[in-house]
DNA sequence: CAATAGATCATCT
DNA sequence: GATGATCTATTGC
């Protein structure tokens, strides 16, 4: 495996960085999979973004350094991980909202509780829980780790779709949804194809 | 296949 | 006290 990407990838616009994730990997221990559906999260003007309404404790870490990861606890049960973007200053994140398992299937299924690869990691909630991500998570570094992110083994070439964020209420017509067009692994509840 | 209900809690008001 | 950047199981065609 590569080295992580340097802070540098991570030092630009929030819709930048989510379209250049597209076909990076995410590792966590043994677990890694290809980065196939990304969401960007900007600042204020953005009512959909955690960043909106200003620093909190929880959203600390958006304003922070760019390469940090952010992660969130949705409906009392799922973990989301984000990229915090942008330099530090200036909120904005990337949501991962899908990944194409690569190595440690057996202990993604384990974590998971199911067999089919195609649904491991198809959704935000899903591919912490394969890649054993948490809320103690939010903060760390990742061009140091645990979680790390890294070109791919090989580069192979892809079309980057664009549509509407999924699941949200405020600013859901705005065009900051990318995925891999014809991917299996992109979430359901999509617009794809 | 599509629609819906319910689980469950950190965070913010 | 209200609110989710979700997922699964179950119901009803």
């Amino acid at each position: 495996m590569q080295p992580p990407l340097p802070r540098s990838f991570y030092t630009r616009g929030a819709v930048q960085v989510a379209r250049a994730l597209l076909g990076k990997v995410v590792a966590h221990g043994q677990t890694s999979g290809t980065i196939v559906e990304t969401e960007a999260y900007l600042g204020p003007g953005d009512d959909a973004s955690h960043s909106a309404r200003g620093i909190t404790p929880r959203t600390r870490v958006i304003f922070g350094p760019p390469g940090h990861a952010y992660v969130y606890l949705i409906y009392g049960m799922y973990e989301c991980l984000n990229l915090v973007a942008e330099p530090e200053g200036v909120p904005g994140c990337v949501l991962i909202r899908a990944i194409e398992p690569v190595s440690g299937l057996d202990q993604m299924r384990r974590r998971r509780g199911v067999a089919r690869i195609e649904v491991l990691a198809n959704g935000p909630g899903k591919l912490t829980r394969a890649l054993g991500i948490h809320l103690r998570h939010s903060g760390t570094d990742v061009t140091r780790g645990p979680i790390t992110v890294h070109p791919p083994a090989r580069d192979t070439p892809i079309e980057i779709a664009v549509s509407t964020r999924i699941g949200i209420t405020k600013c859901a017509d705005l065009p900051l949804r990318f995925f891999i067009r014809g991917n299996p692994y992109v979430s359901r509840g999509s617009g794809a194809s």
